[in-house]
RNA sequence: GAGGGUAUAGCUCAGCUGGCAGAGCGCUACGUUGACAUCGUAGAGGUCAUUGGUUCAAGUCCAAUUAUCCUCACCA
């Protein structure tokens, strides 16, 4: 009837097949219940390029422990899954797979391009999936959602065609980022800046009709190809003549109106700048303000155009070079600095953006991020930890628009269509058939796809049925934590919430949940470039899901980075094994598989009420954290307990009675055994799903499955304060007798006997009552309770605990300098703890002032330390006067 | 330029609403006691970055300083 288990905890023995075990119940499967409250957590969908990674890892452990835990709490709870189209990282694998065959995007076209992609996912596209299942996810897969499936194609076209007719998407000339890789618009957010070191060079623009020259300072002389204009600030006097007048552009003798604008710092550089609205972020809007022409000079690989002249082909650094040659060749190169500056670089393949003018479609901004700054403001939507609010709400206050449209053919299609004849742009499902314009019928489809977290911004609500109104929408959403990377917050949870306002009307989720990033042993990111990363399912396959698991959990506090130590890997995986044997000690030891609780509770001993109280007081806090987001504390808090109290203490607390002969005594032992080992396996199951049901379903005294079991409750009448404080007096009497044996080198005889003094009658009852504790725990074979020290022998060394001295009498000589010596060392710990206590006490203000009960706690342990020196000093008197 | 994080044992980090500094690893000394050597017992090791302030009481709250790491930002 009792199972029995392998001597080692050995994970990939049933890792897999307690995960089948799971989905052939359908226990991770969600159904609208009105019985039941929910509970939804949303995937952040991973790539279908992705490999599971640490990040990962760390990501999706948060999450199954908040929905297992919820899940035994009784709600009807829904992780809903799915992946992302990715659209550029998929779009650069598929033309990398093309490569191989000679092949480019051109020579396929477009149609057969995306049938290649499809294809491409089909074969890769699962693969994270199948990864994630082996970190023991307990998602929906019923309800796995892909960005680029029907239904949630459908939200983003619904999305884009709303917004455009609110005005909130309008299509542009404007400046935006340009990766020449990639060779698509990028939104301000996928650009990361770097920090360079470059030269800036002091150039001399001449002025018409002058013999002087105009100093202008530049990081880019190549872009001065697109000069159309030079500024200089309206209240600087060195310039005020000029203003009005025209410069010539060097190489290329263009006429350059000299504005004044009031961007120009003249602190800064030479105080008169360059204007090359095409290239330049800056420069666009002064070119706007003065009506100066736009002037674009690259091609889409960043090689200079036929606007270049004669530097038509080069690239921007081979065009840099030559016009810098050219420059001073002529003599316009008044001097060269070196200036460090920050240069923009695309998020997906690090090369350097280039700032250009192009036709994009964008999303109006202000009107969007207004209600999305209030929702947080408001407290609408929480951050956790609270700090990430503020990144959110600046970050928001200082958005531009967002540019969404991306020249790449994976993703979701404009759904905008131009009149051959006039046109005149429709912006509709399907193409239409006549101009509402000219009346003309011929159309072209924009070419353009979004940008992908233009979808991804949709998924609390798309992935549940929006646009239509499933029940899943009415029953899940708004959905309740988000958990996602701070490095995440601006590409997506901005997008969210402001998605979220404007077509659900409502927050997509109360929390977000931010952690950090993990790291290296190191404290380096972990990158594919660095070769510094560690393989979650490398990890995996050696220590197990749950160990990896249980490391990323503990020690890990909201949105702080970590470092990921292999030592701390084993640290987990013997944890497990440690729970892995306590259970198997259990198991050995039960041989009978239901205990009515009723006739075993009047027999409970001082062990058993301080080990239930104990697990009470765990399943309180555990849960206060757990509420607290503070999970890693929570797991903490169950380590310490399980390793620290179950194993530590009350397994060998109970020996005594399993092995003894009275059945009814080892009834009481097996009842407390299991039942707090069930309540164990449940509070720790959210964190080690695996071993934790692995360990249940070999427990007799249950039925089901842990994952379904039901969270354990805090009861006010399993907590035993005064068996709580009688145990922690015998644990400290005990802890003292192997102190003293260590430290004094002797080692336990079978026939060792424990003299004990007691002052206090309460103190004597204890012991004398729990006299068998000191037999297992202190190797004592008998106990002698004595109340006159005539009786002590003079060979004995001593411990003092409050209300009592203990006495270990040897048979052979002891050390007695040894013996005097920790006795002098005991004295200065004890007369400087009566030193702290007294003057605390004497301190009229902490009297008077702090709580009652602190007051006579610290009381209390001034009477004990002066009873316990009075007793060392006696037993030093008797020592040296021997 | 703006905002933020971090600073606690040799190492990596916990420490919630102020009330005798904790864990893991490492280290030292013991230990073949019928769950576990992926173990047990005991121990050493901290001016909680610095300086002020609030308080009866500060690792914890406030201010400043130093170091370090992020994020954002148009200074050509």
């Amino acid at each position: 009837m009792t199972g029995s288990l392998e001597k080692n905890y050995e994970p990939q023995a049933f890792e897999n097949r307690i995960y089948n075990h799971w989905v052939e119940r359908n226990h991770f499967r969600a159904e609208v219940n009105p019985e039941k409250k929910p509970y939804c957590i949303v995937l952040p969908p991973p790539n279908i390029t992705g490999e599971l990674h640490m990040g990962h890892a760390l990501d999706h452990t948060l999450q199954d422990v908040l929905i297992r835990w919820k899940r035994m709490q009784g709600f009807e709870t829904l992780w809903q899954p799915g992946t992302d189209h990715a659209s550029i990282a998929t779009e650069v694998k598929v033309v990398e797979s093309m490569r191989e065959e000679g092949l480019t995007k051109l020579d396929v076209g477009r149609e057969d391009f995306l049938k290649r992609a499809w294809r491409w996912k089909d074969e890769y596209g699962g693969k994270i999936v199948e990864q994630m299942k082996k970190l023991g996810d307990s998602c929906d897969w019923s309800r796995e959602r892909f960005t680029m499936d029907e239904g949630l194609s459908n939200a983003v076209t619904e999305v884009f065609i709303k917004l455009y007719e609110k005005g909130l998407i309008y299509r542009g000339n404007r400046i935006i980022n340009w990766c020449p890789e990639c060779k698509t618009s990028l939104s301000d957010a996928e650009v990361e800046h770097e920090e360079q070191i470059g030269h800036f060079w002091h150039i001399n623009y001449p002025i018409k009709d002058s013999d002087e020259v105009l100093e202008i300072a530049t990081t880019r002389p190549e872009t001065m190809l697109g000069d159309t204009g030079v500024a200089v600030h309206p209240g600087d006097d060195r310039y005020k003549h000029l203003v009005g007048k025209t410069a010539i552009l060097p190489l290329v003798n263009r006429e350059l109106p000299i504005v004044a604008d009031d961007y120009v710092d003249p602190e800064f550089g030479t105080g008169a700048v360059k204007i090359t609205p095409s290239h330049d972020p800056n420069d666009f809007e002064v070119g706007e303000r003065h009506n100066l022409p736009q002037i674009n000079v690259m091609n889409d690989d960043a090689t200079i155009n036929e606007n270049g002249g004669r530097y038509v082909g080069m690239t921007r650094y081979e065009a840099r070079k030559a016009i810098v040659n050219d420059l001073e060749r002529e003599g316009f190169i008044h001097k060269i600095v070196s200036h460090s500056h920050n240069v923009g670089h695309c998020y997906r393949c690090d090369t350097a953006v280039e700032p250009l003018t192009s036709d994009q479609w964008f999303v109006k901004m202000e009107p969007l991020a207004k209600p999305a700054i209030e929702a947080v403001k408001d407290n609408r939507v929480k951050f956790v930890p609270e700090r990430f609010s503020k990144t959110y709400i600046h970050w928001l206050e200082n958005i531009r628009d967002w540019c969404i449209s991306r020249q790449l053919w994976w993703g979701h299609r404009i759904p905008a269509y131009y009149c051959n004849n006039c046109g005149h742009i429709i912006v509709q499902r399907e193409e239409p058939t006549v101009c509402e314009k000219c009346g003309g019928n011929g159309f072209k489809q924009d070419e353009d796809v979004l940008d992908t977290w233009f979808s991804s911004a949709l998924w609390p609500f798309s992935t549940l049925g929006w646009p239509e109104n499933t029940e899943e929408l009415e029953y899940f959403y708004p959905t309740d934590v988000l958990v996602t990377g701070y490095d995440i917050i601006f590409f997506w949870v901005v997008r969210m919430v402001f998605s979220a306002l404007e077509f659900m009307g409502d927050i997509p989720f109360e929390y977000v949940f931010i952690h950090g990033l993990v790291r290296d042993a190191e404290g380096r990111k972990m990158s594919k470039s660095l070769g510094n990363g560690i393989d979650p399912l490398e990890v995996i396959d050696e220590y197990g899901a749950d160990a990896l698991r249980f490391t990323l959990a503990t020690g890990n506090s909201p949105g702080n980075d970590m470092r990921f130590h292999m030592e701390r890997l084993e640290a987990s995986r013997n944890f497990a094994n440690k729970l892995w044997n306590a259970t198997r000690f259990v198991l050995m030891n039960l041989d009978i598989d239901y205990i009515d609780k009723n006739s075993v509770q009047k027999e409970f001993t001082l062990a058993d009420k301080w080990i239930i109280s104990r697990l009470n007081k765990v399943v309180k806090e555990v849960t206060e954290n757990m509420d607290k987001f503070e999970l890693g504390l929570a797991v903490q808090k169950l380590y310490d307990f399980i390793w620290g109290e179950y194993c530590d203490w009350y397994i060998e607390l109970v020996k005594p009675r399993l092995y003894g002969e009275d059945d009814d005594k080892k009834r009481v032992a097996q009842y407390t055994l299991t039942y707090v080992l069930e309540n164990i396996l449940k509070l720790l199951h959210p964190f080690m799903p695996f071993i934790t049901e692995e360990l249940w379903q070999n427990l007799p005294t249950v039925q089901g499955s842990v994952i379904v079991a039901q969270w354990p409750e805090h009861k006010e009448d399993e907590i035993y304060t005064v068996a709580e404080k009688n145990m922690g007096l015998i644990m400290d009497a005990i802890k003292n007798i192997r102190n003293i044996r260590a430290e004094m080198n002797v080692v336990p005889s079978r026939k060792a006997k424990l003299i004990i003094l007691t002052t206090g009658k309460n103190v004597a009852k204890i012991i004398s009552e729990n006299e068998e504790y000191f037999r297992t725990l202190a190797s004592v074979s008998e106990i002698e309770l004595v109340k006159n020290k005539d009786k002590i022998p003079k060979d004995a060394v001593s411990a003092v605990i409050g209300g009592a001295e203990l006495f270990l009498p040897l048979e052979e000589l002891i050390d007695f300098e040894k013996e005097i010596e920790r006795l002098e060392k005991e004295k200065s710990k004890l007369e400087s703890e009566i030193k702290r206590v007294v003057g605390k006490l004497s301190n009229e203000g902490f009297v008077s002032k702090a709580p009652a009960k602190l007051v006579d706690e610290e009381k209390q342990k001034q009477m004990k330390y002066e009873e316990m020196l009075t007793h060392v000093l006696e037993r030093l008197d008797s020592l040296k006067n021997r």
